[in-house]
DNA sequence: CGAAGGCTTGACAGTACTCAACCAGTGTGG
DNA sequence: CCACACTGGTTGAGTACTGTCAAGCCTTCG
């Protein structure tokens, strides 16, 4: 694995850490966190990179701390499936396991905080906030599971593009402590490529939906990349979702 | 809700249960065990039954100890997608969350172990190994959920039917402390239906898949639901997974 | 300038869906 | 006892959504 180090440009004191309110560390007291901190170092990726390979040994746990990346199976004959994707304060890693069981791929240039994995479960054992904050942060990613089951089980392209833009609005609105409602603009963290492995779709079904939504006034775009939503409401209509979606963050 | 309830022919002391060693309670101790023995209470219910409506307030928590639940998401419009499939020492219910997220029903006749959520969770504030168990068990059903999203995304329906009976015999299996291989014979505990639901197919495709299983000697039925797969690694094949899709048990 | 990556669009094809008829087993009631 | 309804399942015919294959555009980069 070539790793491409490099020195973060700032490199934050936990307690000013932009993530800290929502990543694994959140409930930890003063004390937890001098102990994190003691153990934690950074990473950055270039994107594109594949930071860990399915059947790899992990030899590290970490947090994104920004940018996006993916995790992905790939199937024999290469059909490809996203199965998570990762957005700054979500967690890498299983304590526990050995082996990596999805490709991890950063789809921006990404920076992570990271822990080697031993002394994090040796820090966790001592730790129980740890391991609650952890439980939480599972429980939650199985919930966000589950809907993308029902996305790729049962919605049309269309919904699912819709569907998959209102989650990056969404976590883009979090990142900023902004409720998502109204005008929402925001920079697709994905190519057409990684949408369509994420959806169960091909790319061209994705080119056309994008397309078809920005005809009809779902969306206006900029470039291929940057999305204006003129009115989230009608985004959670054409994702086929009841009400709002609930508040994730 | 209207509960069917009916005392079990047997209620078993934990020591003597028989998913003991799977559940949520695998890794307590005699002291522990004796806490929980003193909460649970048993509840049957028929297949068929709908325990618990997505909405709900969740007054209790459980294990299966014998027969099979779906957790299920319904759309507005009626599509449905079944996002999990329980067995005997599953777990059912998050602690903290006020409210059920999926329905929740059985499809076989069902035993429940269950606790009431309050004293449970107060139990589990004071007892490590239930909160420990109760993560390991949670980060194997985001993998199970993972790897149900490759099927969901990808898959052809072919492929679909065909991992849906390698899991269901795999699990048979575990349940009998066998390892999955050779020659295998259960029944299936869901309608063609509640499969095309999990599936993300029609009825009409489910059965036309079997039938064609059938024809190519993949599978043998008696009746609707008893099932020979003459030769698991071929099933394995059918379903596109590498290998053998690793032990789950 | 040419090559490559990312994307869009068109033409056509195929898998799975929809609509519909029909079958088997079970339970009910005249 | 048998007609009848009902549930769960199978199979057929036609359709449509999404996939496949292909051409071409735009921007970046060497």
């Amino acid at each position: 694995m070539t790793i491409h180090e490099a020195l973060p440009t700032t490199v934050p004191q936990c307690g000013a850490c932009p993530i800290r309110h929502r990543a694994v560390c959140a409930r930890c007291e003063a004390d937890e966190l001098a102990a994190l901190d003691a153990l934690k170092f950074y990473r950055s990726f270039e994107a594109g990179q594949t930071l860990i390979w399915a059947g790899d040994r992990m030899e590290f746990v970490a947090s994104v701390v920004s940018g996006v990346a993916t995790l992905t199976q790939v199937m024999e004959d290469g059909r490809t499936q996203t199965v998570g994707l990762l957005f700054p304060s979500d967690f890498v890693g299983r304590p526990g396991r050995e082996r990596a069981p999805y490709n991890v791929i950063a789809t921006t240039d990404l920076l992570m905080c990271c822990f080697r994995k031993k002394p994090f479960e040796e820090l966790m054992a001592r730790t129980p906030a740890i391991g609650q904050r952890l439980l939480e942060m599972t429980l939650d990613e199985l919930d966000a599971a589950r809907e993308w089951m029902l996305l790729l089980g049962r919605k049309t392209a269309r919904e699912k593009i819709a569907s998959l833009l209102a989650i990056v609005a969404r976590r883009d609105a979090a990142l900023h402590l902004r409720a998502p409602q109204g005008k929402m603009v925001f920079d697709l963290p994905l190519t057409r490529e990684a949408m369509a492995d994420y959806l169960g779709l091909t790319l061209e079904t994705v080119s056309r939906q994008i397309s078809a939504l920005k005809r009809d006034g779902v969306i206006e775009l900029e470039g291929k990349r940057h999305v204006t939503v003129p009115d989230y409401n009608r985004l959670l209509e054409e994702a086929g979702d009841d009400t709002d979606g609930g508040f994730v963050g």
